[in-house]
Parts: structure tokens; C-alpha cells; sequence
DNA sequence: TTCAATTATTACCTTTTGGTGGGTAGGGCA
DNA sequence: TGCCCTACCCACCAAAAGGTAATAATTGAA
């Protein structure tokens, strides 16, 4: 197999929580286990596609675990593995970071709006 | 001017930090001043094109500071902002995250090579 | 019987991002 | 004269990411 090679570490920290979603997911994720349906509630925006398809891509990062309960209706958790909880830190400090952000960008000028704090 | 609207701070932080080449580019700034050249020398893969326009960006966000030397061949300059370097831990723990991710995947059995760690 | 509920898949299309190869500027120097 | 150096801009093309809409599967409840 071809040898992956990188130059610095934050392209691999990058090509795991960059994109649209991930990084939005994953900060969800970081307080609760949730279910899909809740996921999608929490992130109006996202398509149903594109949950899952970074939810399965989490996943295979050994990012995100995945537990299917045999029911029906179906019912799936989602959640940090322990090693996805090595990102929290990381995951509030870009939280956090963001908010001061658009707190800038206000005070500027911008019309700009935050819907929800990180609240923890 | 319609308002632009984010639901959680982390969507605010990527949109700055986020796409293939910015993080890789503010790491390297973290450290040192570099001209134009020296980028394009540290971050091989990148294209001249790419470059500039991340560059760009990243000045338009008050992230990064452009200097121009009134010369001949030109000379330019790169450096973080005040602001800038308030990113400076993040981008830290991004790099050394990834450093770590990458020794999982090789442990694990992965063929990968990371080239350069943070030195700092 | 028909529908509601929940998660997920697929095909198809649009938008965004990135790559290539060319060209410009303008003073120094052989 | 003609070429070098550095930064960087543009036109064009390819690839990746993301969006939309329709559909499956299953079983209990109306």
C-alpha cells in the first residue's frame, strides 16, 4: 500500500474534524449521547445525507461509537469513543474562540447572530 | 444587509481556520515571520495560487498581517496579528493531536510517515 | 388496511475548492 | 539587449464537497 504522508500534524487532526459538519457534530456530541433524530433537531441546517455520512466517517476514525438498539422504529446513539474525547478540549477552545469571534465582528459592525453558547 | 446567522461558535472558528491549507499555513506562522517564498518552501504541496489566496483570506479576517517591502525583486512579509496569535494554543494542540493520531494509526499498523513535528 | 415513526440509502445535480500553465511587473546585471 | 528575481494575477479545467428528493424497512397503533 502507498504510504499516507504528512507534513505537519494538524493536516491529520484537519482531514478528521474538517468539513462542514464534523466539528459541529462532534461539539453536539461532546455533552450528550444523542440520537440521530436529535442530532438532526440540534443541527437545523444539516441534510439527513450528510449526518450520516460524517457520522459513519467519525466512525471510522474511531471518533464516534455507534449503538443500534434492535427496535422498531429504529433507535441509534451516538457518541465519543474515549478516544473522541481526547478532541473535547480542543473542541470547546474552537467554541469558545468562535463566540469571541462574532462577539468581534458585532461590535464592528457585522450583522451577525449566534443562536447558542457553548454551555458548559 | 441580511444577517448572518451560526448556530454554535465552532462554525464561526472553521470558517476562518478551515479548508485544506489555513491551519497548515498559521501553524508555520506561529513560529516565525516568513516571506512569501519561505511559505511557499515550508508547505511544499501548495500551489502559488493557493498560497496567495489563503493568504489573503486569512489578512481579510484580521488573522494574518501582510508587509510589503518597497523593493525590487519584491519582498513581502507574513506574520499573526495580535488577534492572530490568540489562536496560537489551538493551533498547538491541533498540530500535537494530529501527531498523536498519526503514531495511533502507525502503531496500529497504518502505512503513514509524518515528516515535521511541532517544534515548540 | 393504512399510516406513523425512525434511520438510512441512492441517484442526480450544483457549488466550492483546488490544480495547471501561462503571463506581468520593474530594477539589477551581464 | 536580454534575462534574472520575486510576488502574484488570470483563465481555464478537474475534483471534491455538499444539497435535494425520492425510497426502503419494519411493526405497532388507529
Amino acid at each position: 500500500m502507498p504510504t499516507k504522508t504528512y507534513h505537519i500534524g494538524v493536516e491529520a487532526t484537519m482531514e478528521i474534524i474538517g468539513g462542514k459538519w464534523k466539528s459541529i457534530i462532534l461539539c453536539h456530541l461532546r455533552h450528550h449521547t444523542m440520537r440521530t433524530g436529535e442530532l438532526a433537531r440540534a443541527i437545523p441546517q444539516i441534510s439527513q445525507k450528510m449526518l450520516t455520512q460524517q457520522l459513519r466517517e467519525l466512525e471510522a476514525a474511531n471518533i464516534v461509537a455507534r449503538r443500534v438498539y434492535k427496535q422498531v422504529p429504529p433507535k441509534v446513539e451516538y457518541s465519543l469513543t474515549d478516544y473522541g474525547q481526547s478532541l473535547s478540549g480542543i473542541l470547546h477552545e474552537l467554541c469558545v474562540w468562535g463566540e469571541d469571534n462574532i462577539d468581534r465582528r458585532e461590535a464592528a459592525g457585522e450583522s451577525i447572530t449566534l443562536l447558542n453558547r457553548d454551555d458548559v
